[in-house]
DNA sequence: TAAAAATGTTACCACTTGGTAACAAATATA
DNA sequence: TATATTTGTTACCAAGTGGTAACATTTTTA
């Protein structure tokens, strides 16, 4: 049989990523990781330190998150932030992996997922400031932000909220709409 | 020993509560219920039918978001509406257990939480309810409420969202305030 | 009071969990 | 080539999971 660390290493994470996003958070443990990747579990601690370990390097990884980082930065006028919305929040919707680790996030805070809320907390904090003027603008956009994750986590196994039908790509589009036109109000206020 | 089933039962159901509040939806097993009620987990299954009947049990007595039943229905007006706000958001801060359902429905959506879902969501459905004519009004508001919602169970594991502290008071105040003055803007368009 | 029914506990079952020790096989080094 | 070292598997461990059968005790009924 041969034998390439390099390749198991990759076989693990890779499971780890599969199973996370598959079964989200409640998913990933060791016993499941091993035979996802058909590998013994010992090799985990042997080469990731365990769970732990695991989430360190997918967090220095940073394999989440990533194509909102190539939007355009400036977000000082209103037409560059419309389409910074727009892109985030088809993104956040696409990103099955960042939907778990924000999922995660709700559900347990322990010393394995320590280092990779913080690394992620950190890109999302780099990603998503805006204006530091006006505060209940702010505090507003924050809410509906919150409003389109809670949205986006709650559709994975519920159709619906209320009578909206979370599954329906234009209730996505009226959430889109809404955003951008509480801040156009604020703006002009 | 005395034996009465109807205490035995308070015991379990009390327990069930107890653990839901304190550990979460993850908290909730056959076993941890019996050991915090002092009590044979046979009785569980004997009583209640296991853990889909104990749900079952919990969502027909309906004990959440029962203060949020209790605030003046008429939302026709401004006034009322803010009222409704106001004491709404409180109510969803001090209530454990509806937070904890809440976050339930982000994890997991089985034949045992099935029922407790359809009537907790029904309960919801039938006090959140505003109005149907403003369409974009209505997704703004969805958006802050469900935001809100997430800030207040991200809170439980996270001191901090981004730069905003989740501890302080004077953040809800702000969560609240933005809520309102979106509504005002909608309404004076 | 005697028999039947309801209530409760103990002890077990098979299965899964995270974690480790002992060993075998392949690869690298001398 | 001989010997370390690395890589990998099997087999185990203790603890916890949901679930049930067998038994003892108390309460109710006849």
């Amino acid at each position: 049989m041969k034998k390439d660390r390099a390749i198991t290493e990759d076989k693990i994470y890779k499971a780890f990523l599969d199973i996370l996003k598959e079964k989200g958070p409640q998913g990933v443990g060791i016993n499941a990781i091993a035979k996802e990747a058909g590998v013994s579990k010992t090799l985990i601690y042997r080469y990731f330190d365990g769970m732990k370990g695991l989430l360190l390097t997918f967090a220095q990884k940073g394999d989440f998150f990533k194509s909102l980082l190539e939007i355009d930065e400036k977000k000082d006028n209103i037409e560059n932030l419309k389409k910074f919305i727009k892109e985030g929040t088809k993104e956040l919707r696409e990103n099955v992996l960042t939907q778990e680790i924000l999922r995660w996030q709700l559900i347990e805070n322990n010393e394995d997922t320590k280092s990779l809320f913080k690394y992620f907390n950190a890109q999302v904090g780099k990603t998503f400031t805006i204006n530091e003027k006006d505060d209940s603008l702010n505090s507003a956009f924050q809410l509906m932000i919150g409003g389109y994750v809670y949205f986006t986590l709650l559709s994975k196994f519920n159709k619906k909220f209320m009578t909206t039908d979370l599954t329906s790509e234009t209730t996505w589009k009226n959430y889109d709409d809404a955003i951008l036109k509480t801040i156009e109000m604020f703006s002009k206020l």
